[in-house]
DNA sequence: TTGCTACATCTTTTATGGTTGCCATAAACT
DNA sequence: AGTTTATGGCAACCATAAAAGATGTAGCAA
């Protein structure tokens, strides 16, 4: 690989002219400038970015550590979150945790030995104290830590809301809610939270079983288990597209037919979710503008300018066939 | 952040000294080891990658430059690609063309500035000069450059073979083919090879319909035109499972009954094949192999050591119900 | 006892590729 | 004459690694 020096020499100028031509610093007349791109153009001359992220403490590098790309809802947030940090000028170093505590700490760790100028947060294990010794620029999603990180999450408690009042409305009588992991106090939780407040509230009977974040046979499991101890259930909320999808898919095993027997609301309405048959209702989760807020984000924490903690983006309520 | 002088100084000793218990290199004296360990461990400090990656001419990092992350083939890809990855000792820089030969080239220029060890490229626009100018290792994924680039693909003519003569063999009297693009050559266009041989030879009616990688609306469009044009079509062999799944979601729409009116094999087998209504009978990729060799590759090629040009892996014939 | 070698242990120096500050020099302008 | 423009050269810097060098100690033969 050619250095700055190989450069110089080839255009005859000293090393500090080529990078003052590459930096855009100092008095430069076109006549070296030329001779410095012909020379770069000849060598096919790349700056080595390391040593420039070296000398100017800046790598720019975020880490994104989410569990699973794999799972739809991350993978397409992940693709927007690439989209918006190249924009911006930075890339993306993507790790799986696959929700294992050890294994996320690792990735902070090797995170912060690459010198990444920030980290993204969408795996939901580690506790608050390993982010709290480090100064690095941190951005949560879905997770409202204790201390001052920032998160960006989507309103769930409204989610919640409409999801089961929809399904109250279209004259279910016994209703299930499939939530994510309890365990861990998330913002995602709240649309548990609205299920119980609004079945409670309308006096309507109902199940709750709790789902681990995995991609699909887990979650068949839980709908036989749900139908078999339940066989009158005639409404689900499920607290993601992919239980909603494997809910449909027992349902149909087991012969139950959408909507008439049962209704079904998922959450997030990832791309698949127009795709399936029948197509389904869900809340939309902005995905795409998640995104983007979060590159914002963190890109503001490494400039230094002031963030908000809380940063909670709409959902909508996207009727199609399930319901 | 604490540097190995730092520790160094608190450990009272030379910086070399601290590199040297670092790299288990040369003559430490167990007390001195000690000594180090305590003020690493007082100081919190994580050694500076990119210094290392400076010196040492090695970043340890992988690009991975892929159309779409959100394209589930390409995330499960990635979510394997990253775990073996990593196992290595490697990171992976992530990357979307959206298939755009300009990103593609930004894309290469970017990771050769970053220093990455090696380019992993499942996107498929560049032109091979654009690699062949540069001593980086680098690894295809389903294509084949007409260099020695080495390249990772699965049996497309036997997959394609197995199932066009399953739509056959269950009765279809006409069959629709939707390939990949054909304009560039890829392995994966042997699936539109074996398609053509088969029905020829056995001289059944068949249709053809070129789609461009995306994730479901232009899916559907060429669905709905097939259809109307084609009302008498039995049988349709889609070259992913994204395209069988859009015409699956179609197919219901318009009113045809799978399997009886309509029998459809995707490709692939990504996650959700098996899990759309009714689940779908599809060639099975070993997508984590493909992603195990894939890494294997690159990095026998970083670590110079000898690869094979053709990486070749057996596909199979997953029955589900759209058959 | 001396001298030599071998080796353990740690330090000094140089290198990696690039950026920047500072000073020197000189020509071209006000 | 003084300022602006243009360039070179040097040193310091970033965090780490490695070759070479310094120092001390032990073993052993003369």
């Amino acid at each position: 690989m050619a250095t700055i020096k190989d450069v110089a020499k080839v255009a005859g100028v000293a090393p500090t002219t080529v990078s003052r031509v590459l930096n855009n610093r100092g008095y430069i007349s076109e006549a070296t400038r030329k001779k410095v791109y012909d020379a770069m153009e000849k060598l096919d001359y790349q700056p080595n970015e390391l040593a420039r992220s070296l000398y100017r403490k800046k790598s720019n590098i975020i880490g994104l550590i989410i569990p699973n790309v794999s799972h739809p809802f991350f993978s397409e947030l992940t693709n927007f979150i690439e989209y918006y940090a190249y924009q911006a000028g930075y890339k993306v170093l993507i790790c799986n945790s696959y929700q294992d505590s050890i294994k996320e700490k690792d990735y902070v760790e090797m995170l912060k030995r690459n010198q990444v100028d920030g980290i993204i947060i969408g795996s939901h294990t580690l506790d608050t104290s390993d982010y709290l010794n480090s100064k690095l620029p941190i951005v949560a999603i879905d997770r409202n830590f204790d201390n001052n990180i920032p998160f960006i999450t989507s309103d769930n408690y409204y989610g919640g809301k409409l999801a089961t009042n929809l399904l109250i409305e279209k004259g279910c009588k016994k209703i299930a809610h499939i939530c994510g992991p309890l365990e861990i106090n998330t913002p995602a939780n709240k649309r548990y939270q609205a299920f119980i407040d609004i079945v409670t509230e309308k006096n309507v009977d109902y199940v709750i079983k709790e789902a681990k974040l995995d991609i699909y046979k887990s979650y068949e499991k839980i709908a036989y288990k749900l139908f078999e101890e339940n066989p009158d259930i005639d409404g689900i909320f499920a607290s993601s597209d992919m239980i909603a999808a494997s809910i449909i898919y027992v349902a149909n095993e087991i012969g139950k037919k959408i909507p008439t027997d049962l209704k079904i609301v998922g959450y997030d309405d990832i791309n698949l979710a127009s795709l399936i048959v029948p197509p389904l209702t869900t809340i939309k989760q902005p995905i795409k503008e998640m995104a983007e807020l979060t590159v914002k984000v963190i890109i503001n924490q490494i400039e230094k300018r002031n963030v908000k903690i809380e940063n909670i983006l709409p959902i909508s309520l996207i009727e199609r066939k399930t319901t």
